[in-house]
DNA sequence: ACAGTTTAATGTCACTATGACAATATATAT
DNA sequence: ATATATATTGTCATAGTGACATTAAACTGT
């Protein structure tokens, strides 16, 4: 048999294969918090559950698996684009009823200024993180947003990553304290804004701001940011 | 309709799926070269070439991905056990003529005076990786093992993770070798030293080795290794 | 025996990002 | 003006690193 005839014969249909996905965790800051998507299941299994974005890879129109992440979020956000990111594949026999699953999780920071909700059938929600800890996810969901909020954790000590969460101008102590809830400890002031400035990181756009007393002087993200890593990572 | 309904009526052959596997990229030292293990493909398709070890998901045996990736490193290798982790997954319609196919992607890094080459019916051989690169492997596994080496890259330069790939005993100066060999570049014998040392990831064991003039300490994994990170990751 | 050679290991020093904490700047409220 | 709160900067000690010079311990050949 030669190749042309194998594929001929060739049928996935009659293997027995793993039911396939994409889940997408979707952070954004809303009022100083950290909040994810969640979309509310109307249908089988974990129905009326709320679940991580996500759902079957489409053969047609993904040209890869992080095409069809992409597609996701543009769907629920309508962002065509925004930092996304590949946090990792988790298969079970058991995370789904319908059998062996495998889930290719992905997350993305959006700054919220930029989002808009569909309005589709399903009702898709914020919810800030706090609150979803006390929530029972679909299926294995809340298992996958603790290992991207350990990677984001990990990443926001040796990147500006966060940076992505922030709208287009925002003051240092704003920034440092999005640092501080993903980290959950506080930082010195001094070093955090050395660490962000000396690694050319963001740039002050001319404008301030007042939150509190003295005026804070506005910056802007440099995007050097997703690729740039700080000399150092933060101690401890 | 409820859950037990909807689970009974659910045909995963009924929806266009992906062609779903495991690859593994499992490294070794031989000669002080970092080799990586491939076997010889004897059916369609690309048949004749050579392949990373791998090959889909058994939905009987494995009890999650990883298991899968465990299964396969002990049928090629014999080991129960090594260093082994997640990659990434990499999905698109191109990369196997049969159809919409992913893959995820785990390497190991093992000590090769551990190994015994399994005596199937497909010849399994290590290639040194200079070899690999002259070489059209089959899939897209050339690729495959260039993003591997992108992550040994960057873990050598901020954990000691090459100390999986040593034998029990060895001196700083081979290790300072393999980590050359990784990164690409050669380091300052001291500087390496103070860090390895400092961080506790290595112990001396008493034992000396001549291997050229004046015998050097021979040194063990404190197996901190693993999970230690280096206070900087190595500059430039 | 001993000088020369090669590899292993250490000493010294400057540099730099960081943490700690004190000090200063600039607004508002009264 | 004065108190106060928030923003921002100054100063200093610390620690891990790179660079490069130096010492240590074996072997070699004569």
């Amino acid at each position: 048999m030669n190749e042309k005839e194998f594929l001929k014969s060739y049928d996935i249909h009659d293997f027995d294969v793993p039911l396939c996905t994409v889940d997408m965790s979707i952070f954004s800051l809303i009022d100083g918090e950290l909040n994810v998507l969640l979309v509310h299941r109307n249908e089988h299994p974990s129905k009326g559950k709320w679940a991580l974005p996500g759902g079957f890879i489409d053969l047609k129109k993904d040209k890869s698996t992080e095409a069809a992440a992409h597609r996701k979020l543009k769907q629920k956000t309508g962002l065509a684009s925004a930092y996304l990111e590949q946090v990792e594949t988790i298969g079970s026999p058991k995370r789904d009823p319908r059998g062996w699953s495998l889930t290719v999780l992905y997350y993305a920071l959006v700054d919220i200024s930029r989002v808009k909700l569909a309005g589709s059938d399903k009702p898709t929600q914020w919810w800030p993180l706090s609150k979803v800890k006390k929530e029972k996810l679909a299926f294995d969901h809340n298992a996958l947003i603790d290992i991207t909020m350990t990677r984001l954790h990990a990443k926001a000590t040796y990147t500006a990553l966060p940076i992505e969460l922030m709208p287009k101008e925002f003051t240092l102590t704003e920034l440092q304290t999005v640092f501080e809830m993903i980290l959950g400890r506080s930082l010195q002031a001094k070093a955090f804004r050395n660490r962000v400035l000396t690694a050319g990181m963001v740039e002050e756009t001319g404008n301030s701001k007042i939150a509190g007393k003295r005026p804070a002087k506005l910056f802007r993200s440099t995007k050097a940011d997703r690729d740039t890593y700080f000399a150092r990572p933060l101690q401890e």
